[in-house]
DNA sequence: TCGGCCCTATATAGGACCGATATATATAGG
DNA sequence: CCTATATATATCGGTCCTATATAGGGCCGA
């Protein structure tokens, strides 16, 4: 990967201060959750080493209740870095699907089966689709090209699905269909 | 992971013997490899596992000039087990794209650098559908399907790529446009 | 009102997995 | 002829995720 988990953070950093919960967050439930992401367990080590090599500053705000917030900064020098790290080509998208997997063994799953993967499957696009309308706020030319993208994507695929779900389903159970 | 690297071996040797290297093979250069991967470090170890708990066996072809081809066929045990795998429900498709990260900075980066970073993955998206096209032979109704959801879904890139360049890369540098 | 659950918040240990490397040779291409 | 690629297995180092630990706050339903 061109970017690890430091880069990622500290791409995260330059649009503002943020704790090492918060930047999780981002990881999980902002916009940038779809295409990447960051766990607490790779977080929290990276911000350490970020510190060590002063890419990011941490100022410590004391908390009643729970641990105190750490909330980091980054540096000129880690401006730097990311700006290096971003001229490096990035690496090749990735998608993984152990839904598109199942279905090459559709063979083997009962229609019904197979019918609930495809519903829970055209569901789970629509839910998508809507968060990323739900995200309308003032976006950066950046931000709206890269909404726009996702939108194009999901749109094509509830479509394939709704246009092909049926005669699949259908075709794939051919013993049933003999024995009906 | 609703599938570890033994279940996704398991289910690329339900369509027949093969040997380790053909399994990777299978997920670098095959359909499943547009979606699923797995790599040697972590192949060979589950062909091992799998043989210590029943679900393979193996059988070794001497040869010259290259290490003994070890070939693994899937047990009935190692059927079932593929088959109890299949139940439990898919996990969450994964979209990771580095791409688009980088897009989030855009007004970080010189126009003519955003600009190849958009030639680039137009080429990238136009080989991938190439590549699916070519996938022509005899395909089963899941193989079949599994292949025009990954054409839509890249030709909807496609057409948005072709369709949003010219004005993103315009609008995403002012400052260049205020300079001309 | 009380119990359970989720949210905030940091941190680590264990394990899964990838990427690079080692080894050895045949074949194809320039 | 030399290099790159393909075949073929295997391991090591390192990165990263998952699950867990800790701890108190607020919120919702019974």
């Amino acid at each position: 990967m061109a970017l690890d988990v430091k880069m990622k953070c500290l791409g995260i950093l330059s649009w503002g201060d943020a704790s090492g919960y918060e930047i999780q967050k981002e990881f999980s439930e902002g916009t940038a959750s779809h295409f990447v992401d960051a766990s607490f367990g790779s977080i929290y080590p990276a911000l350490n080493k970020l510190m060590d090599e002063g890419h990011v500053t941490c100022k410590t705000h004391a908390q009643e209740g729970r641990p105190d917030k750490k909330v980091y900064s980054i540096t000129p020098t880690g401006r730097l870095a990311f700006q290096q790290a971003l001229k490096r080509a990035p690496s090749d998208d990735k998608f993984r699907s152990e839904f598109l997997f199942y279905l090459l063994f559709a063979d083997d799953l009962a229609p019904e089966y197979l019918a609930e993967l495809l519903d829970r499957k055209t569901a789970e696009i629509d839910a998508t689709i809507d968060l990323i309308r739900e995200n309308e706020g003032p976006l950066s030319p950046g931000q709206e090209f890269v909404r726009g993208y996702g939108l194009a994507v999901h749109e094509a695929i509830k479509k394939y699905l709704s246009k092909e779900k049926a005669r699949f389903i259908k075709s794939s159970a051919p013993d049933t269909a003999k024995a009906g």
